[in-house]
DNA sequence: GCGTTATAACTGACTGGTCAGTCATTTCTG
DNA sequence: CAGAAATGACTGACCAGTCAGTTATAACGC
């Protein structure tokens, strides 16, 4: 009972070592979202991690690395995800897109992944390498997605054919907004997400449903 | 011709004041866009408005002030167009809203205005007080232009009714999504203004319009 | 098991560079 | 020439990244 599979790590150091990578993946994440990139201090992710701060060069090269590491790790999860929901067409394709909808909503929106979404936004420009990563690995994923369940609609006759310029952004908008709005306008007028899912999706669908007299 | 009006800079003194506070603005407004409010530096924005550092101190007490002023002055000069659009009921709620919609893209979208709005993202949770005023002074006056279009929308029958909560939101959506896009992703896969914009209006009116079995 | 040694992991004081903000001096302008 | 405006060298705080020294864990011999 050795070392039979290779992936997992075997003993305790391997063990703590894991460990203590995700405890400064997650000290980063909260760190670089209370104050940004620029201001944030290696120090203050050590802490919070409970380490020194020489630790946190064992497991990163720079701040910028920490940066980059981070993000990576805490949208890995997402992606194969992603790719399982894309390819089940036995349900209508409003139905499929209302569950990506949600999907969105809740893994994404309704996490501390949101924060992520805003570090994107405001540091993308300055961390290129990293908004190719998100585009390529998040965005590109979720246009071929939304655009094979408005191919399967428009084919169906649920939906009418738009061939817009845009037209996954515009889908999913309404949920990188209400994203941002609760990390930064939350405070002064509160928005409640399910309510708000329930006006995205409502709109969106009926934006898309092709004209039919009898509804 | 002295000093009738005690609104205009009179002298070349004064009206140098003048212009320097405004290089200044403009100054601060390119380097924050380009590095973010923690990692911009003083001396680079004295340099950009071609004056020395102690001058920018003479014009604003701090950085944290200089940031606020800023974005308040390049805001302001919007607000009370937006107040003149509200009124004017002779279109049709359709029209009003494209024309809304229109506005935005070009007076905030496709100038450098569409900065101030990823910079609020960006640092408003650490600049409360300039998250307050965008929400009271932008936010709640566009929520309360929209609000009224719908209303008289929906007493027109030309959209249905929605009492959806984040309505105005989701509407507004698709275009700080493209702002976003256009600052962050645009190198990767670049987006054409007038092309999304007409997906956007598109979409969003379909989605609100009332069933017209004869359309 | 038990002591000994090798090595991996960790620590935190320190360094070098950076930058917000100041102020004594100089340069404009009325 | 008086006073307002502008300058830029300077200061003190701050912080990313380093590294000599310490501690924890594994490996080995018995």
């Amino acid at each position: 009972m050795t070392d039979l599979t290779t992936e997992a790590p075997r003993n305790r150091r391997e063990l703590q070592k894991e460990a203590k990578r995700s405890a400064l993946i997650d000290a980063a994440l909260a760190v670089f979202s209370r104050v940004g990139f620029a201001a944030a201090k290696m120090d203050d992710v050590a802490e919070e991690a409970g380490v020194s701060k020489g630790t946190v060069y064992l497991y990163f090269d720079s701040k910028e690395k920490l940066f980059e590491g981070m993000v990576k790790a805490k949208m890995s999860p997402m992606l194969d995800n992603v790719f399982d929901m894309m390819s089940d067409t036995s349900m209508s394709a409003t139905e499929r897109l209302k569950q990506h909808l949600r999907f969105f909503y809740k893994k994404i929106l309704d996490s501390d992944r949101r924060q992520i979404m805003r570090l994107i936004m405001s540091e993308g420009p300055n961390f290129p390498e990293l908004a190719e990563f998100y585009h390529a690995n998040v965005l590109s994923r979720g246009q071929a997605a939304i655009n094979a369940i408005i191919k399967q609609g428009v084919e169906n006759g649920e939906f009418r054919s738009m061939q817009g310029h845009g037209l996954m952004q515009n889908i999913a908008a309404g949920a990188l907004i209400a994203g941002m709005w609760k990390l930064v306008f939350d405070r002064f007028q509160p928005i409640d997400l399910d309510a708000y899912f329930e006006t995205h999706v409502d709109l969106i669908l009926n934006g898309l449903r092709a004209a039919t007299p009898s509804d």
